[in-house]
DNA sequence: TATTACTTTATAATCGTTATAATTAGTCTA
DNA sequence: TAGACTAATTATAACGATTATAAAGTAATA
C-alpha cells in the first residue's frame, strides 16, 4: 500500500520540523501514488479539483521543501519543464524517446565509474547522474 | 590546431547543404575554440565585438542548425540554461558543484548497461546520458 | 537581371519559475 | 483563551531563457 509510503514520508518531514498542511499532504500524495514523474504544472492541475484556490508557487515551493528533506529528486531533461520524482530507492531511469514515458530502472551504483573519474579529474566525486532513451515498448507497437 | 577542426566541420556542414555564414563561422569557431561548455547567452557576449548587430536569436537558430547536422550536443543539467558542446569523441562531464565547471571525462560506453535495461525494461535502447558531480580541484583549495 | 530561397535582424510573445507583499493559519506562551 | 509570533498560502508581478514573427538583407539560380 502506497499510504505507508506516504506515512513514512510525512514522519520524515515531521522530524526535520516541516509542517503538513493539506497542501503539502495532497502533493506529496500525489507524488508518491502516480508512478509517473509529473512536471509542477502536472501536479497543480491535478489538484486543482481538491484545492481550487491552490497558487502554482505554493506546489513549486512545496517541491523545494521536499527536495530539501530529501524526499524528492528534480529531474532535468532536455525538454521545457523540470519533473519529480519521488525518492525511494537509488535508481535510474529509462526515457521513451517518442511518448516520453519515465520507467524506473534499477541497477547497481556506478561506482567505478566515480571512482575512475575521481582519479583522472582531481575532483571530489560526490554523485552522478544517469538516463538512458530508447523507444518504449507501446511506441514499438 | 583547432582550425582543422573547423575546417572539418564546415566541410561537413557543406556537404549538408548549409551556407557558412559569417555569424554561423563564428559561433562555430567559439564553440571549438573555448574550450568551455558556452551557454547561447555566453556565445552571444563574446561575439559581440565581432558582430555588434548579431540577435540572439542567430545564436539560437544556428545552435539549432548545429545540432540537426551532429555537430552539437545541447546539455541540459539543472541550472536555467543549456549549455552547448561541441561534438568531438563520446566523452562524459563531470561537473562541479561549487563553480560550475564542466571538465570531459573520458570513459568506455556503459553497452552492458544499455543492455541489461533493454532486456529488463521491454525498451530498444538507443543512447544514454550520464553526468558525474563532484568539487573540482580549484575549488577544494 | 529577375526570381527564389535562405539568413539575419529586431522585436514581441511565450512559458517555466521565482520574488514580493498581503492574508491566513498554526503554534506557543503567558 | 488571548495575544504574539512564525510559517504557509495566495495572488500577482517580475524575470529570464527560448521561440515565433515579420521585415529587410544576402546569396544562389535561372
Amino acid at each position: 500500500m502506497s499510504s505507508a509510503k506516504i506515512n513514512a514520508a510525512i514522519d520524515n518531514l515531521k522530524e526535520a520540523g516541516v509542517r503538513i498542511t493539506p497542501q503539502r499532504h495532497a502533493i506529496l500524495e500525489h507524488l508518491i501514488q502516480s508512478m509517473s514523474h509529473p512536471t509542477a504544472d502536472e501536479i497543480y492541475k491535478a489538484l486543482e479539483g481538491k484545492f481550487p484556490n491552490m497558487s502554482v508557487a505554493t506546489v513549486y515551493n512545496n517541491l523545494r521543501v521536499f527536495k530539501e528533506a530529501g524526499l524528492v529528486k528534480e529531474l532535468t531533461y532536455g525538454d521545457s519543464s523540470s519533473r519529480f520524482d519521488c525518492v525511494t530507492t537509488d535508481h535510474y531511469h529509462i526515457i521513451c524517446d517518442s511518448c516520453g514515458k519515465i520507467v524506473d530502472f534499477h541497477y547497481p551504483g556506478l561506482d567505478e565509474v566515480e571512482s575512475l573519474a575521481e582519479s583522472v579529474t582531481g575532483f571530489e566525486v560526490g554523485r552522478h547522474r544517469m538516463e538512458i532513451y530508447g523507444v518504449c515498448p507501446d511506441c514499438k507497437r
